[in-house]
DNA sequence: TACCAGGTTAGCG
DNA sequence: CGCTAACATGGT
């Protein structure tokens, strides 16, 4: 990073803890992009962050441009480093799920925002991971507000933009979404914004932890174009419900290839989420194949 | 060029 | 219920 000032070094968090790149690049999260071999860049709220795992005199340290008050108030939530990851074991013998977990270990839950949570899997649906970025990128780009970019001469011709917020999209006509990319899913975004803002589906109160996530997620299905899988993953990535298992299709496939066609989520107790995404992450880069 | 993607809906039987 | 065609768009 070129701007010392901001960089700041959060030591004691080793990958084991927080791998940035399994955490980054696990199919939860759609604005981070990779920045050479190990550093990552993406929005996070109304900032332009390039991160890296480091070991730096010997300690392993997360490298971010951060302020201290940033990472204190807002990273440090992102990345759910409140929660103690080290405590949520798989406790069965799913020989799949403990592979699974020990080449995902430092993966974590991001805590990303709800709102941009449902618009991002609407998003997904039917779509590979790098049209889903760039849909809404387009998006951000069209109805968000810019943001400065890092003092990072790599980062130099690129341009971001913070995800836009409720009350723009609901001002929005359908004829507004177009070229943007989102395809059918348009009506979806308008129909979503417009129930969430006025509370006939309302986040914040779905995002508290009495809820569970079998209540929000048949809460969310009540919005169009939101099924199963997509509800899942909003409950999981946008409400934290960490026993949440969204099944899409490379999912399924393990589930047909390793589970006989039939699995039980139930056995993955209040860390089920979790495990879906170390199992995620090991079909797309562990040893594991189909 | 075709095929297909972190699915869902509506419309059948 | 269970099954399935149709769905918009662009990446590979």
């Amino acid at each position: 990073l070129d701007d010392e000032k901001t960089v700041i070094c959060i030591e004691g968090i080793d990958k084991q803890t927080l791998d940035l790149s399994k955490t980054l690049d696990c199919g939860q999260c759609f604005r981070w992009n990779k920045l050479g071999t190990t550093s990552w860049y993406g929005v996070v709220g109304d900032k332009v962050y390039v991160a890296d795992n480091q070991i730096i005199d010997n300690k392993p340290c997360i490298v971010i441009n951060a302020t201290a008050e940033e990472w204190e108030n807002k990273l440090y939530k992102y990345f759910d480093l409140d929660t103690d990851y080290s405590q949520l074991k798989i406790d069965n013998n799913d020989k799949f799920a403990l592979k699974a977990q020990q080449d995902g270990q430092g993966i974590r839950i991001l805590k990303q925002d709800a709102w941009e949570a449902t618009v991002s899997f609407i998003i997904s649906q039917r779509n590979n991971i790098p049209k889903i970025k760039s849909t809404i990128d387009k998006f951000c780009k069209a109805f968000g507000n810019k943001i400065e970019e890092p003092n990072l001469s790599s980062l130099k011709d690129k341009e971001f933009y913070t995800f836009p917020d409720i009350d723009t999209i609901c001002k929005l006509d359908i004829a507004d979404l177009d070229g943007i990319g989102l395809g059918y899913r348009d009506e979806y975004i308008l129909i979503a914004a417009h129930a969430i803002k006025n509370k006939s589906i309302d986040l914040d109160k779905l995002a508290n932890q009495a809820i569970s996530g079998e209540l929000a997620v048949q809460t969310l299905m009540e919005l169009k174009g939101v099924g199963p899988k997509v509800a899942n993953c909003i409950a999981l990535f946008g409400l934290h419900k960490l026993d949440m298992f969204p099944i899409d299709v490379w999912i399924q496939r393990i589930i047909d290839e390793y589970y006989n066609g039939n699995i039980d989520i139930g056995s993955y107790g209040k860390l089920a989420g979790l495990v879906q995404q170390y199992m995620f992450y090991e079909i797309k880069y562990g040893s594991a194949c189909l």
